[in-house]
DNA sequence: CTGAAAGCGCTAACAG
DNA sequence: CTGTTAGCGCTTTCAG
């Protein structure tokens, strides 16, 4: 069927393994040969079978990508830009989407390794148990983490500085007067949202060192925003701004809030984290933290590459920068009339753009 | 390192070929024996080195899906329907991204051929040539289409139906009393695209005969839907209504009218196609016609495992359902000052979801 | 029912 | 520089 190595040797005269060497550019090969070879090649639209080669050399072209959903636009975002990255050094990428289910999580990561697949990107290993955790690393299968897991030292990671980012939220919310607040974010162990709020609540500590934020956790996208907002009217009518712990959230919150009757940023002012491309559409427009997310995707794609490159055990980390993108859901919090005393400390809004 | 199968023979006292068979279920082995193989294999923690396999098979469980960009909602969507439906046939998708770009997808396509995918799901190829397109067909790997271009009887396609998805969006607008409208859509040859634009003009022409949409060409992203529209209000201020080709578009004709002082639905009414998230999150939410972007993707894969398996040349179609999705973005016309004495004629809208 | 042998298409020593 | 040989890990005839 498919023309193969033996038939390009019969056509240019030579044996097979100076075929695979003149077609790999192995050094070695008179210039005559190589020649009649590659034009044997193309004049027989030769194409190589890579599962053969992958048989004897042990390593597939690939790259595992394991998501928790695709349909999620940050997941996206940084599959298109491992994507590229991957297509840039002649890997393909296989997608896996685990929802951040153990079994499927562990299931797709032997999987992968069925396939030989040179690494593997995964969004966190942080639902795992210990023992999954600990066969992952002993896999010897370079892995990027897309979180920062403090206590794995074998593997790699590439995040955005979700403490500054969380910080950056604070003290522009600080900026604008308020000093009642509330963070919205995930239920379970999630080290990127609780980086965030570690940020949040050290930001907040400056201005208000007495009253801890509102913390209410659930699920980590728009419903559960949105379940959250409802609960948080509830219970703590006084917040005056709301940090949602992603930009999913944020969209269920601010879903929560106009069947409320409550106006966004009139009567509360509400910011997000990601900037994924509904916050620039939802109206009012999202005022949020941005982080490189086609960057980090195709930073551990590089990173993931050079490990299997170099193939020593050494882990990299890279931790990208996030700023805050000034919209229009936040405002300043009107002077009460008890005076807070609050003007002079207040925070300027870092790095802003339209 | 890995353990092998002849590491299973050797334990388990028998020839690597019976515990091939013995471990594919394959009929002919005496319960004992394949007992001892299964406890060997489970004992050493035994996984088949899948790319030995697919040498052998000429085959390997993966499936190529080659979208134009999977940030792109549609995309995602279609993409973990496709995932998911592999997954439960014990496949796996590679994924890349042609950006329909011509070379791109091409070049894609004969790397997925290279690791030998048992098929491939993608967008189109109505962007290729028509000898690459030849090309394809003639590769006899299966290929199942996003969209239905009429002169390839080779591949086989699974849709939702765009030309009753257009057909209800201008019945609905008719029905409010719009008949001076525009289509925005893509430049290019699209086919999904153009059947949307010719069930909406059908339905236009049973309220106005003699009166045309308008109907603008730019990038079917949200970028070209506000560029479009912007040149809409310059040169058709009188349209009163929009049929945005789908809801990337209709995100930028928002913006556009938007920062042009024109409300929505007040001044203009906005209709998409696709209803993919940030349609309902957007202020006012969109109508829209709703395709299912999920079951298109696993459909596709389904049908393609299918092909697969069966391994005959037969294509399969599949044209899936739309409907209606009404939320803010449209209203009624108000009755102008001469009677049009169409009220009698307006279609009610179809099916309606809150 | 099981073993022996061959081979998928390629690369990688090792000789010459 | 080129050919010979071996083998990656598996499946699949074909005998026995």
């Amino acid at each position: 069927m498919a023309i193969t190595l033996a038939d390009l040797a019969r056509e240019a005269n030579v044996d097979a393994s100076t075929v695979s060497r003149a077609l790999n550019g192995r050094a070695g090969v008179r210039k005559e040969i190589r020649e009649r070879v590659l034009d044997a090649a193309s004049r027989l639209h030769y194409r190589p079978n890579l599962v053969a080669r992958e048989l004897v050399t042990g390593k597939s072209n690939a790259i595992g990508l394991l998501v928790s959903d695709i349909r999620n636009p940050f997941s996206a975002e940084v599959a298109r830009g491992a994507e590229d990255a991957a297509y840039r050094a002649g890997h393909d990428v296989v997608l896996c989407n685990s929802d951040l289910d153990p079994v499927k999580q562990m299931r797709y990561f032997f999987s992968l390794l069925d396939k030989r697949v040179g690494g593997i990107v995964m969004n966190s290993v942080a639902s795992l148990s210990r023992v999954d955790r600990k066969r992952i690393a002993s896999s010897n299968t370079p892995v990027v983490l897309l979180s920062v897991e403090p206590r794995e030292h074998s593997f790699s990671s590439v995040t955005c500085d979700n403490e500054r980012g969380g910080y950056l939220a604070g003290a522009y919310l600080a900026g604008l007067g308020h000093t009642v607040v509330a963070h919205l974010t995930a239920a379970v162990h999630h080290s990127n949202l609780e980086g965030r709020w570690r940020g949040f609540a050290r930001a907040m500590r400056r201005v208000a060192p007495r009253r801890k934020p509102v913390l209410l956790g659930g699920a980590h996208n728009s419903r559960g925003g949105f379940e959250m907002a409802q609960q948080l009217l509830k219970k703590y009518p006084e917040v005056t701004a709301i940090f949602a712990g992603n930009d999913a959230i944020a969209f269920g919150t601010a879903r929560a809030l106009h069947m409320a009757g409550v106006r966004i940023p009139d009567d509360i002012s509400l910011i997000g984290f990601d900037d994924i491309e509904p916050a620039s559409i939802m109206q009012p427009s999202l005022t949020t933290i941005s982080q490189p997310m086609y960057e980090i995707g195709s930073a551990a794609v590089e990173i993931l590459i050079g490990r299997i490159n170099r193939n020593d055990g050494v882990p990299e980390h890279r931790k990208f920068d996030v700023r805050l993108i000034e919209r229009e859901s936040c405002r300043e919090l009107p002077a009460a009339p008890s005076a807070r005393g609050l003007s002079g400390e207040r925070a300027s809004p870092a790095e802003v753009r339209a």
